[in-house]
DNA sequence: AGGGTATACTCAAACAGTTGAGTATGTCAA
DNA sequence: TTGACATACTCAACTGTTTGAGTATACCCT
């Protein structure tokens, strides 16, 4: 008997509209998730497999054995007409922003109690890694910007990418911020 | 025998860094979590308490009750020597970037095989829910303005704050660059 | 009485996510 | 041989978070 009425679970509705538009190994679903989900969806190896299993319990998804040679065989999902439904009925639901949980910003708090060096240097090491996270997106981008005629899906999932393109430069713009305050040395 | 070398347990060092500047009671530290800390750390009431009691266990705080007339009686929490010795030591390692989860975007990624006018609709309400977020920090921003010479504590904290700002804007900025391209009927 | 609000706090169950540790097949280099 | 990498997948334990459901004191309104 669960306690639950509400079932997120949007992993596993992640996994089905990547599923949407082709089939996939589990190792291919793994790989998008470091790619072109990353700006918007983490989710780890072990999570994704535990959850086909799962959806595959459900009926949302099918797999079949393929074998290999020189490799393991590896497992195609393909999404299911119950796992479209599902994903439909999922879709009407309405979102929740993400709920925020910054470390850095607790330090931000925390610095007047602490050294404020510590934080000058995780800033700076927060903004290079937010960079680099940009910089790899801008990479992505161009490869959109070569579509000559791009199909609806890749449109829209050239937006997901400008979200990400957009949170890491505000991350850059504000850890500039912070710097410069800490460097006018007006805390001091 | 726990499977974790690492225990970011970063909701206790929200906590502590909250006290460090003054005591509270339980219900007021909660407050601060609707008020002054929505904007980087999301917890439930529940879960305050609960990590209360953890946090007293191991040392941390400790609380006097105070009786009131006509209302419960209050546990004022406040930080000891040993939760002060925690913070600092939390404080010099390294932050990690919150994972993302975003289940609008998701949407965005289904879009092509569902309702594009639930997504609209969609991302209507969330503009609009990232616009009343911004406008209530721009309300507490205005508040810190009006502090003449603040004193270290309370500068810290308006990073925190602009933080929240930036990235409510940011949403908004987003939820529009999508409704534009929604509306320009592009997908069509 | 019931419903709403406020100040104050507590218990329990479930679940998604994290961490650790593998497995199988193969290639290449030291 | 060992270590690194790649393709492919699995199991187990723990924990932070969410959800549900309260508790105590009081006030106000229908």
């Amino acid at each position: 008997m669960g306690k639950r009425t509400l079932s997120p679970m949007a992993l596993s509705h992640t996994i089905l509209a990547v599923l949407s538009r082709e089939s996939l190994s589990g190792y291919d679903i793994s790989k998008r998730f470091e790619e072109s989900v990353s700006c918007y969806w983490q989710a780890s190896q072990q999570q994704i497999y535990r959850e086909l299993g799962k959806m595959e319990q459900q009926g949302w998804v099918i797999h079949e054995t393929v074998p290999q040679v020189g490799k393991p065989d590896k497992k195609i999902y393909g999404i299911t007409d119950a796992g479209r439904a599902e994903l439909l009925r999922w879709y009407d639901g309405p979102t929740e922003p993400t709920p925020i949980r910054e470390d850095l910003l607790v330090k931000v708090l925390a610095a007047p109690y602490a050294s404020v060096d510590v934080l000058l240097q995780e800033l700076q090491r927060r903004r290079q890694l937010h960079l680099e996270r940009l910089i790899n997106y801008q990479v992505m981008e161009s490869k959109y910007q070569e579509l000559v005629d791009p199909p609806k899906a890749e449109q829209f999932r050239y937006l997901t990418l400008r979200r990400g393109m957009r949170y890491e430069q505000d991350w850059i713009d504000w850890c500039d911020e912070v710097l410069d305050f800490l460097k006018a040395g007006e805390h001091s």
